[in-house]
Order: C-alpha cells, then structure tokens, then sequence
DNA sequence: CTTGTACCCTGACCGC
DNA sequence: TGCGGTCAGGGTACAA
C-alpha cells in the first residue's frame, strides 16, 4: 500500500474535487471491501445523500467526513496495498487503468468517485467521530507532527526488543511508515535494521527521526514513490522512486560504499540494507 | 504486555 | 505457451 506520502497525496488531490459534493448512489461491487461487518444496503444507505467534508489522514488512513450534526460519520478508508481512488464524468479516467472496480460514489453532481482495488485487502468503513477519535489514539505519533521529537521517538524505542524495523513499521509505535521508507531511514541513518529497537541511544535515535522526517518530506515533494500499484488520484504517479537509496535494490552496490545491498525477512517482509555502512 | 507467524487476494515476473 | 514458485508501499487475528 500507498504509505504516508502516498496517502497524504491522495488526500490533497481529492481534497481538491470531494469536499461539498453529495452522494446520490453507491455501487458496491465485492462486499468484502466493507469492513465491520457493513452490509452494501446498510452502507449505501448511511451515505446516501449526504455530503463530503474536508477530508483528513491519520497514520495510512483516510477518513473522509459526511453529513451534519448528530448524523456526521467518517468514512475510514484503507488502501492497504492496491486500493486507489479516480473521479471520472461517467467511467474511470482511461489513465488510471482501474481493472477492478470496488465501491463506486455517485455524485449529485454527475461525477463518480471511484474505488478500485485489485487484490481487496484495503476496506472501507463508517465510524462515528467518537470511533475515528478512539482509533487515532491507538495509533503512534504522527513522524511530521512537530510534536514529534527526537526525544520522543527515542522514549517510544527504549522499552522494546523487537528490531527497529519492525518497530517503524509498527503503526501504533510512530503511524505511517512502510517498508520501503523505514529501509530507507535506516540506511540513510546508518542503523542496521536488526538491532533492538530499544538499543539506540538518544543520538541514534536524533539521527533516524531526522532521515524518517526528512525521506518523508521528500517523497512528499515528489508526490511519493510509484513501483507497482500505488498511483495518486487518477493515476497521477510519483517521482522518488529515483531516489530511493536501498529499496528494491538487492545486490546492486551501495550508494555509499559500493558493496552489494543486501536483503533480509524481518515481520514477514523484505528489508534492504547495506550490511557495511549499516551498524 | 510483547513478539512472531499465518493469512487475506490477485497479478507480474522469472526460470524451466 | 504453460507451469510452478516467489514476491508485492499492509494490517489483523491468534498463539506463545
């Protein structure tokens, strides 16, 4: 799935078009892309007719807020690794090559908000603001907040064992880092991916929370980073892949020392390090 | 509480 | 051209 910058792409593009607009159908096209138990009638009945707020991100999650009053509700969606949102007149945007069409929002306006997800592990629900509150709490820190500091990412690892890889990509530990940037913080931190969370010293710590922060502004910048699947909204791509460092690149030299990058499983998932400049 | 593993699902790619 | 194996920006349920 789309991480942080992926996300936060997505979000300020629809921003752009959703916010004001009303619902007048949905089409749901696999029920398991409901999740919490919402049934395509239930579901289509919630939304329907009400209208879309500004839409908001915690961690990898959209939360698109609709209706009123005692009716508001949040539209939590999770892309996961494939879902991808395209707006188009009467069909997709021929662009955006959606395949596998998920849930599709009809607009009052003529226009279609269009869910697509080709594997089906992201999922939509409804929450109330109260539920969406209560699952921003069990989620870390947001790593661009500017609440988040060295220090305080230093606290979240020092009780933990688990290697510092798994921990980033722990949502509830710091929320919004993938696999591919928690490769590329360590790398450009200098930390191997294998040591305990808990082990880093308060520099350490300084040192990866400064290239987290810094890898996610730059893929930001560039609309974030396209390998496969992920595509902004309408198949509008990002450019860092270009910039990646370590990511996907097993056995090609590293940038900085020009020995080979290695590769390594760690919490089900391939990690890419440079096993020399990285200690 | 923490940590590791299996699993959800489809498609792209590689070697034979 | 076909086939099997592997891998994929994620998260959750469950076991230890």
């Amino acid at each position: 799935m789309p991480e942080l910058p992926e996300v936060e792409t997505i979000r300020r593009d629809l921003n752009q078009q959703i916010p004001g607009a009303e619902v007048a159908g949905v089409l749901v096209h696999h029920r398991d892309l409901l999740l919490s138990g919402w049934t395509p009638g239930r579901f289509g009945a919630a939304v329907t007719g009400s209208v879309f707020g500004p839409l908001v991100r915690r961690g990898k999650f959209l939360g698109f807020p609709l209706g009123k009053g005692d009716a508001r509700r949040v539209m939590r969606v999770q892309l996961r690794m494939t879902g991808r949102f395209a707006i188009g007149a009467d069909s997709p945007p021929p662009e955006a090559g959606f395949r596998h069409p998920g849930i599709d929002f009809a607009l009052a306006d003529g226009r279609t908000l269009y869910y697509d997800d080709v594997r089906r592990l992201g999922g939509i629900d409804l929450l109330l603001p109260s539920e969406w509150r209560q699952m921003s709490r069990n989620l870390g820190p947001e790593p661009l907040a500017r609440s988040f500091t060295g220090k305080r990412l230093h606290t979240i690892l020092a009780p933990l064992k688990a290697p510092i890889k798994n921990v980033l990509l722990d949502q509830r530990r710091v929320a919004g880092i993938g696999n591919i940037y928690a490769s590329e913080a360590l790398f450009r931190a200098g930390i191997d991916p294998r040591r305990p969370a808990g082990e880093l010293t308060l520099d350490e710590a300084r040192g990866l929370h400064r290239w987290v922060r810094r890898i996610l502004r730059g893929a930001l910048e560039a609309r974030g980073t396209r390998l496969r699947d992920y595509q902004a909204v309408n198949g509008r791509s990002g450019r860092y892949r270009d910039k990646l460092r370590v990511y996907g690149r097993y056995g090609e030299p590293c940038p900085r020392c020009r020995r080979s990058i290695d590769r390594l499983n760690q919490a089900g998932r391939s990690t890419f390090f440079c096993p020399a400049c990285q200690r």
